[in-house]
DNA sequence: CACTTACTTTGGACAATGTCTAATTCGAGC
DNA sequence: GCTCGAATTAGACATTGTCCAAAGTAAGTG
């Protein structure tokens, strides 16, 4: 993630503690925290960060493109530092695992015009939903 | 929506003026209400329906299979009662309207065993997001 | 029709998530 | 080192949803 950290300065993206503790608890894989995950970690690297700065370090990590925001639950917003390379989703319906999946074919092509309303359609997203092998074990 | 009304009672529903409300706001084609809005459109027609028993209702009614949670936004639940047909949304990115589509082909097929990771996948939910023609011409 | 009982409704307190603001602090270029 | 605009902070506030104990009511029974 330290490319990550190059590239924001190198946008002129203003380097804090705060800030740099944000960027580090998001590397990773199949990484989807909720903000309130985030700040907990943050927190045990920074104790005195905010929860404000929390959420305005995210939404301008969304802003850039550089972390997706994804509702897998109707609950809390999730953050995806997986941004660059294209994905879904794939959630157990009963202890709320995430992983990124890749499914063949474009799902926008699927849409006919006549199922368009015309709309200009630029953007889709898949969440499927099942039981992971832990929660099908148990 | 009546049709909606026998089976439930046919299923032992116990009717009262306030679930008749509550079904009565949940008729129509493309009707995606948040809870919020489901209340007010009651509360016009039952003053004295509280927000409590509309919670309760619509969580009832989607335990039936009657109407879906959809969440096409990441603020409040939306409520569909075209929950017979199966379809997915399209959604204006800048004013929310939301329609109803069918895509061709099942999406499930589209997830290789190998993107699977031992999950039981059984279900897809898929949003396409783009602007709407009002919207485009503004 | 009146009774009874279990199911529903109600209002308000509470919880979770997120937004906003004014005052303070700080990064980084000169 | 300074300076200045940008970032951070604490906490109030907003929105959405859940929970509970008390009161009300639908509908079967006799």
């Amino acid at each position: 993630m330290s490319d990550l950290l190059e590239r924001l300065r190198g946008r002129g993206w203003r380097m804090t503690a705060q800030r740099r503790v944000v960027a580090e608890v998001l590397d990773g894989e199949h990484v989807h925290l909720t903000a309130d995950e985030v700040h907990s970690r943050a927190v045990a690297k920074l104790p005195e960060i905010s929860r404000a700065t929390v959420y305005n370090t995210l939404g301008e990590l969304v802003s850039l493109g550089e972390v997706l925001e994804v509702s897998t639950d109707q609950r809390a917003k999730r953050y995806d530092p997986n941004a660059h390379q294209p994905h879904h989703h794939l959630v157990c319906a009963r202890c709320g695992a995430i992983r990124d999946v890749h499914p063949v074919g474009n799902p926008l092509a699927d849409l006919p015009d006549s199922e368009r309303f015309g709309f200009t359609v630029s953007d889709v997203e898949v969440t499927y939903r099942g039981v992971c092998p832990n929660c099908a074990a148990a």
